[in-house]
RNA sequence: UGGCCCGUGGUCCAAUUGGUAGGACACUGCACUGUUAAUGCAGACGGUGGAGGUUCGAAUCCUCCCGGGCCAGCCA
């Protein structure tokens, strides 16, 4: 009897069949039972009557939500079938039965968000949740292989670092052995700024730390980032790269995590739109669309959430500002030639208030200029020698940005918050399970 | 960190603006051969986040604490 999986049992018409799996609800009505099998790829119902089958009707009559379950069965096109395929149930062996003394917490019907995150180890059980960490493993796995095929290289960075890149306020402190405090990184940038001087296009993949007290639905105290760096790049080089990569990713989900998406409600005509080229605009640009819109906003202002969603609101597609004046952005970004109180620099702003989904820079390549900036913010020279070292022994124009992959992902499903896309969200009052 | 809002059985919500805290779901039993978060009937269970205060009387009003939500700042 094969073992088989539930979104492949349309493979096996008219086979018998074994699905190894949990009881996610069970219906009765009279001599007939209606459980409905999950196995993590899916769900389907099964039928069981007592005048057919007696012992696999009294097996499975009360059993309780949850219970583990190994299930042979005949598997039957059904129109009355969610799904379309019933499983004729000749076999049921329990693995464990939930006591009724002790239920399931998760019912079927709905929750409160402080229940469901003190329960998300056992929430992701739940079609909708196992469909959106489907959604973002196809999201990773689109982003990889498209950074990839343009022929940058993964070089992971560090997670333990020694000294801030914007600033120690924002960062989680760890005691290191016999060096003192060492940080959790916030951004693996400076190094593969390294790695991409050695190897040309490279890129890191992990989860970054940021001790920031936010708590709104585009925030995570740990989440995961996807950095691309290249040798001898200027800002439109990855512009260009940030939205085929974007769109990439979103079509790479629309084309196979289609069932997945509709499990989660999502309109995928929102994202069938989604590809290059993405709208530009420049920071002058976009006040003035602001002004326009009756926001008081003044030119040197950075923007906020809700300027973010005016902005990108305009638009079927992300939008990039470009351009943004240098006092208002990171010390390692390079100053335009022609106008240096403007930064060579993009943030791109996902539709529907999704807000910023990459930020990213061409960086200072001049030693100088580097070591001046650092001490204007007061960093410490020597914690960045390694970093001006980058700058003496042959410095070349080079740039990169950083993809917040839960902010990409929150877009793509449709979901109010950011929690919902990451198996278990660390966040400012959370950090149980 | 600031602003606003919310804490009532295991869960999700009511309680006519201070007057006996109630329903649904979940759980148990019975009925039902096509249920789609099944339905119907019956049963059992058990709660006002915590500490003070006002009052004849507090879920309701006040103070503090704890927990949570949304927004802002900051960022991805």
């Amino acid at each position: 009897m094969p073992v088989v999986t539930i979104d492949s049992v349309g493979q096996f018409a008219g086979q018998h069949v074994t699905i190894q799996g949990w009881l996610y609800n069970l219906r009765e009505a009279g001599k007939l039972l209606f459980p409905i099998f999950r196995d993590g790829t899916g769900t389907i119902q099964g039928v069981v009557s007592a005048k057919e089958n007696s012992g696999a009707f009294e097996a499975l009559r009360g059993l309780t939500q949850e219970s583990s379950c190994i299930v042979t069965g005949k598997v039957n096109p059904d129109a009355r079938a969610p799904g379309g395929f019933e499983l004729h149930v000749a076999e049921i062996h329990v693995v464990q039965r939930i006591p009724e003394s002790d239920p399931y917490p998760i019912q079927l019907k709905e929750h409160g968000p402080d229940f469901l995150l003190e329960n998300r180890h056992l929430w992701m059980r739940t079609p909708r949740q196992a469909a959106i960490l489907r959604i973002r493993a196809q999201a990773v796995h689109a982003a990889r292989n498209f950074m990839d095929s343009q022929g940058y290289t993964l070089t992971d960075s560090p997670m333990f670092t020694p000294a801030a890149c914007e600033g120690t306020s924002t960062l989680f402190e760890v005691d290191y052995f016999d060096e003192g405090k060492a940080y959790l990184t916030q951004s693996g940038q400076l190094y593969i700024e390294a790695t991409a001087a050695a190897l040309g296009k490279v890129y890191c993949f992990g989860p970054v730390f940021r001790a920031e007290k936010s708590k709104t639905r585009r925030h995570l105290t740990e989440f995961w980032m996807l950095e691309p760096e290249a040798a001898y790049a200027e800002l439109k080089d990855v512009m260009e790269l940030g939205e085929n990569l974007v769109s990439h990713i979103v079509q790479d989900v629309v084309a196979h995590r289609a069932r997945e998406l509709e499990v989660v409600g999502r309109d995928i005509s929102k994202l069938s739109t989604v590809r290059p080229p993405f709208p530009r605009i420049s920071y002058d640009e976009a006040v003035a669309i602001l002004q326009k819109a009756g926001k008081d906003v003044k030119w040197g202002d950075d923007f906020g959430g809700d300027e973010e969603t005016v902005l990108s609101s305009q638009y079927d597609r992300p939008v990039m500002v470009h351009h943004y004046p240098t006092a208002i952005k990171a010390f390692y970004m390079q100053p335009d030639a022609e106008r240096p109180d403007r930064a060579l620099c993009f943030d791109m702003l996902a539709p529907e208030g999704y807000g910023e989904i990459i930020g990213g820079s061409q960086r200072i390549h001049e030693y100088d200029l580097l070591l001046e900036r650092i001490r204007q913010h007061g960093l410490s020279e020597k914690a960045f020698q390694w970093y001006l070292d980058l700058r003496r022994y042959g410095s070349v124009p080079h740039s990169g940005f950083g993809l917040g992959l839960e902010r990409t992902v929150a877009w793509i499903c449709g979901t109010t918050h950011i929690r919902e896309v990451i198996p278990f969200p660390r966040m400012l009052y959370r950090i149980y399970p």
